[in-house]
Parts: C-alpha cells; sequence; structure tokens
DNA sequence: TCCCAATGTAACCATATTAGTTCTATTGTA
DNA sequence: TACAATAGAACTAATATGGTTACATTGGGA
C-alpha cells in the first residue's frame, strides 16, 4: 500500500490549529478538527497523541479552553516531524516469507536491500524536512484563493 | 503501512532468475523461484506477471524448458523499473474521508500536499533508479560470502 | 466541593489488503 | 495427442485501517 492517510489527516491538524490560532495561546477542541477533516474526534484524539508524544502539541485537560494547541512555532515543525511522529514503520517492507537460507539469492538479497531501502528512504524524508507547517498553511491558503477566484468566473 | 514486500519479491526474482540463467538463454519456472522466495508458485507467478506486463521478463509456454527469462539484460533494469511495474499506487495517501469544504484548511490542504507528496515521492524513485539488477546481484553475492566467512570464525 | 466539557482509552465492528491454497483451463512444443 | 508449466478464478486467513460506542479521568470554575 502506501504511506497511511493518517499522515495527511496529521497534517491536516496542525494546519488547521495554525490557522485557527494564530499567534494566540487558544486551544482547539478534537471535535472542531474533525469537522473540518470530516472524520470522527476519536480519530483526531489518537493521531494527537502521537503527536503529543513528540512534543509537537500540548493538551489542556480540565475547565473552560481545553483543548490543543501547538508545542512550538509552526515554522519550527517541519513535514518530517510530523511524519517521524505518526509513521513508525520503514518505508519498504521485507519478505513475509522466510527466503530459503540454502540459497545464495535467499541468504544475500536481504542485507543488500538494506543500504539501498534506507537511501530511498532519506530521500524521501530530506524533502519534508524542507517545509513547514507554517509553509503548509502559506499554501493551503493560496490554494484555497485560487480556487474561490476560479469559482467566480 | 508501507511499500508491500511484493516488491521485495520481485527483486528476489530478477536477481534469481539473472543468477541461475547469467548469460544463457534457459527458461526458470515458478516453481524453482517459490522454494527460493519461500512461498507459493502462484505468489510468484502472479507477480511475473505484472513484470511481464511491464516488460520486464519473458514467459515460455508449451514443451520442454519453459518459464521465464529476463527480456533484457540484468544491467538494464533498474530497481525504479522493477518499482513501477509492481508498485502502482502514490506512495502517499490522501484523506480517506471528505474534508469539510466549507473551511480554508478542508478545501485547500489537498491541493497543497500534492505537490510536495510528489516531490518526495520522485526523491524516493531517484534514488531506486540508480541501481540495476545486476548491481543488486553483485552485492547480494557479496553478501552470501560475508556471511560465509563469518560462520567459518 | 461539585459540576462539566473535553480528553484518554479500551472494546468492538466493518472494510480493505495481502498472501496462501486449491482447482481448472490454457498454452504450444515435442 | 501428451504433457509440463503457466493463467487465472475462487476461497480463506491474517492483518491493518478507520469508525463507533462507551466509560473513566482531568482540572479549572461556579
Amino acid at each position: 500500500m502506501a504511506i497511511v492517510s493518517r499522515y495527511t489527516v496529521a497534517l491536516h491538524i496542525l494546519t488547521f490549529i495554525t490557522e485557527k490560532t494564530g499567534n494566540s495561546d487558544a486551544f482547539i477542541t478534537s471535535n472542531q478538527i474533525a469537522v473540518s477533516v470530516g472524520t470522527s474526534p476519536v480519530f483526531i484524539r489518537r493521531i494527537l497523541g502521537s503527536l503529543a508524544k513528540a512534543n509537537l502539541v500540548i493538551v489542556k485537560h480540565g475547565g473552560t479552553d481545553t483543548g490543543w494547541k501547538l508545542a512550538r512555532s509552526s515554522d519550527k515543525i517541519t513535514l518530517l516531524d510530523v511524519y517521524e511522529a505518526v509513521v513508525q514503520k520503514p518505508l519498504f517492507e521485507s519478505h513475509h516469507s522466510k527466503p530459503n537460507t540454502d540459497c545464495v539469492i535467499g541468504r544475500g538479497i536481504q542485507p543488500a536491500l538494506h543500504h539501498i531501502y534506507n537511501q530511498s528512504e532519506a530521500a524521501m524524508k530530506q524533502q519534508l524536512r524542507q517545509y513547514s507547517i507554517s509553509d503548509l498553511l502559506l499554501e493551503t491558503v493560496a490554494q484555497f484563493n485560487l480556487m474561490e477566484a476560479e469559482k467566480r468566473l
């Protein structure tokens, strides 16, 4: 398959929080986010939990004004930070079956692929590191405005 | 999840065929390959079917000496060729749910991510393009010899 | 101290994907 | 025509994903 949509949702969440709170210290609830993403608050909280473990968001319980906010400025959170927080598995999977160890190929191919797979995954991550949530918000708003302008034609 | 193990198996298949046939015109059966991979011939044939569609292998039916061989020299088949043949989906998945189109983020984030996702996937593929099946066979044999040497200590 | 809105988390379900198995049809040369 | 292997459909088991429901927990404010 592909990289789970959980990653896309995580980026949606952080971009949404950034847009709603701006420079303020407000907290956003999982319900508000769920409406924007179009899914259930529980699913959102599961992902927020991963982001909290990676110290990307802060949660506030009890009283009024509860919910979530960014743990640091949105231009200090890269898309790679989010990837590492949400995707735990390596990009490439090895055999499910156990290759025949009497065979040269069966024995040697897994270590041989290891280096190549690592290199490819690193190249992909290097791209993600070049963008921050702040960049993503700017681009998202730009795309939104573009679509609105087209609608008015 | 991750890139399916089908890709790893496809590389195993092609490396195996290369090692067994060398420069000869011999054909390898799906049964022989299945033994090396440690799985069923049907699964192997399913993957060989994808590789055949991408013109990476040739199948021969009927008579004696039936089975599969490479469609071109192993140093002319890159790991990217195999990736494109076997993995049809984009690396990154978009939302499963439908984002709220009344929301700036819900509306703009998918096109905003599109470019970034494409760039990351391209960087990963670029790495795969640098290796051929021939390179992979060399490295696999080297790793095998290394492990055999360690065993003798 | 009690209230309460929202989080934290477990349990359960539906769905999709992956890979393994079995079976039957087909291929095309000897 | 025989036959050795592929082609492919149908079925199963295992796993992962995301959605739903339910309930305990948090902790500031009345």
